[in-house]
RNA sequence: UGGGGUGUCGCCAAGCGGUAAGGCACGGGAUUUUGAUUCCCGCAUUCGUAGGUUCAAAUCCUGCCACCCCAGCCA
């Protein structure tokens, strides 16, 4: 994976050091990881966390460890560590290992009686609202806690308490001694470790006090020599706090450095776990991998590349101004790789039967299976002379510059032949039913006889006899009411698929940047999900429209 | 009103004192049996703003302005 071009900022930092001898004590290699909390399904924020990390690994010949941030018992679960393990196997990533934060328990329970018995760390017994009251303001100082000032004795034989399980939740915690008049917060002698008697999906009931990210982070980077530690821009007030803690724990020089980017956000697209498991846990979508989700799971299901997300990551470059990229971003990347990529087919949504009237018997019609790519090789559509167009293919009343089918007009039936409508047979509502054209044999695609009969539009078909009826799974909208608006005739289709479909769906919804809602299908290139769906070109919008 | 950050085209984003890259979007044209693709061409005399330094500033200095983050025993 190439580090985003972007992420000069980044690179100037690493060469700045490299230059200054910063790492030579250690040859000169360098050490990144990628930690993520196994508390959700990774999203496609997560995929631009990876392309940094696993660029610079790639850049500096780095090592990078996956490790699982799985410092708080209550919310963390194998089933997102299976789901983070399977996304960057699926985006083609490699870590050198996996570890977890909680791997460390042991070691970081030492620490933490360092810390106490180098007088920087105290046990104290205020509740979280206490704390939080004498913490002070924006800009009051804090007051100290009534037990900032006990004994490294007593500290330490209460902290042994904590362990040991003397103490409810909540009851005390352990606390660091640096600075409660700090004008930044995160210096306010911030909690250590917390109670919590809750079992914990890797280390059981073993522990009932766990460490804090603020704690847990830094020194888990130290422990295994993380030389670089990139994390999103809301860290940066906690850096002097993370320098203070790998300090007094005594790791030796060079000791990681934390650097901080923007995070990614995509237009309309809800980009956080918190809400995303809203929607899966109030069934509001089928789950985390449901297709409408911008999780990398719920991407991998409509059909997206991972190639795609990487190439939009790389696009997106790396920064730390806050920033929207908008979705047709990533949409253009994704047709790019399907453009390249997949193999085309022809679909027809809402079938509106042709009958050529002076066509008999049938045959065979070889199309490229991706015309955008060398020796892509073909494959044979059958044709009968009675199709299935779709009902957009055709208009009553067609609107000016019209290409495709209208009464008395001409198409091309893609791969086929140019057809002229002769008769419209109408419903009962004045719709038409089917329609009756005249075929020109002259007009036989890759025929080179002349014919005086010319089409401006091209469009597709599925035999009638020969047609595959698909399922197309049909999805609500997550966003509003409002359906089918007025829809532009390129926003047209075409299906991924080694057969030919006909079938009715009911097409994504996506809201626009004016709040209404429109029809999500454009024209590319779809491959087939694995669950046998229809796979859109889309991340589907998310309004935040519910209760927070 | 404390501290930490960020402000370059509609959206991202290069740029690091020498006279504004690139991508997406958009507009125009050519090819085209997907209104797709491909292909040309166009798209910031200007870098939040006001001053200053300099032969020369988006880049250095100063003052403003705007937005984001921080008062979880979440990460």
């Amino acid at each position: 994976m190439k580090l985003p071009e972007a992420a000069n900022f980044i690179e100037q930092i690493i060469n700045e050091e490299l230059e200054a001898g910063k790492f030579e004590s250690r040859g000169n290699k360098l050490q990144v990881r990628f930690p993520p909390e196994p508390n959700g399904y990774p999203h496609i924020g997560h995929v631009k966390a990876m392309c940094i990390n696993f660029g610079v690994k790639e850049k500096y010949g780095a090592k990078l460890n996956l490790r699982m941030d799985d410092t708080n018992p209550a919310k963390e679960d194998y089933e997102y560590v299976n789901s983070i393990i399977d996304a960057i196997k699926w985006l083609g990533f490699e870590y050198d290992k996996l570890v977890f934060a909680s791997d460390y328990y042991d070691r970081l329970y030492e620490i933490a009686e360092k810390y106490i018995k180098d007088g920087v760390a105290y046990v104290c017994d205020l509740s979280a609202a206490e704390i939080t009251a004498t913490r002070g303001t924006l800009t009051e100082a804090g007051t100290p806690s009534p037990y900032r000032e006990r004994s490294a004795e007593e500290n330490l034989k209460l902290f042994r308490e904590m362990k040991a399980g003397v103490y409810p939740d909540g009851a005390k915690v352990l606390r660091a001694k640096i600075d409660m008049s700090s004008p930044n917060l995160n210096m306010r002698d911030p909690v250590i470790y917390r109670i919590a008697h809750v079992t914990h999906y890797r280390t059981g009931d073993k522990w009932c006090i766990y460490p804090m990210y603020d704690f847990a982070h830094p020194v888990s980077d130290a422990i295994e020599g993380i030389t670089h530690s990139l994390c999103s821009l809301e860290f940066e007030n906690h850096r002097p706090l993370y320098n203070w803690f790998v300090e007094k724990a005594g790791f030796p020089e060079p000791r990681p450095r934390q650097i901080e980017f923007a995070r990614l956000n995509i237009s309309n697209t809800l980009m956080s776990k918190r809400y995303l498991k809203k929607l899966v846990d109030e069934g509001v979508v089928r789950g985390w991998d449901d297709p409408r989700m911008p999780t990398i799971a719920g991407i991998k299901n409509r059909g997206v590349p991972p190639e795609a997300l990487k190439k939009f990551c790389a696009d997106v470059g790396v920064a730390k101004a806050y920033s929207v990229v908008n979705q047709a971003q990533l949409d253009s990347c994704i047709r790019d790789e399907l453009n390249a990529d997949a193999e085309r087919a022809m679909a027809v949504i809402n079938p509106l039967k042709l009958t050529i009237t002076n066509y008999s018997g049938e045959e065979e019609l070889l199309f490229d299976k991706n015309p955008a790519k060398e020796n892509c090789g073909v494959r044979n559509i059958k044709f009968t002379g009675s199709v299935y167009i779709d009902k957009d293919d055709f208009s009553l009343n067609p609107p000016p510059k019209y290409k495709r089918l209208q009464k008395g007009g001409t198409v091309r039936l893609k791969g086929a032949y140019i057809v002229r409508c002769d008769e419209v047979k109408l419903d009962k509502n004045g719709e038409a039913e089917e329609l009756l054209c005249t075929y020109f044999p002259e007009t036989r695609s890759g025929s080179t006889a002349e014919s005086q009969i010319k089409a401006k539009g091209v469009i597709q078909w599925v035999d009638a006899k020969y047609g595959v009826d698909a399922e197309f799974r049909q999805y609500e909208s997550l966003l509003t009411d409002e359906k089918y608006p007025d829809q532009d005739y390129a926003e047209r289709i075409n299906y991924n698929s080694e057969k030919c479909f006909k079938g009715k769906a009911e097409p994504y919804l996506y809201e626009s940047e004016n709040g209404k809602a429109f029809q999500l299908m454009r024209t590319g290139y779809y491959k087939k999900s694995q669950d046998g769906g229809l796979l859109l070109s889309e991340i589907v919008s998310l309004k935040d429209n519910f209760n927070k």
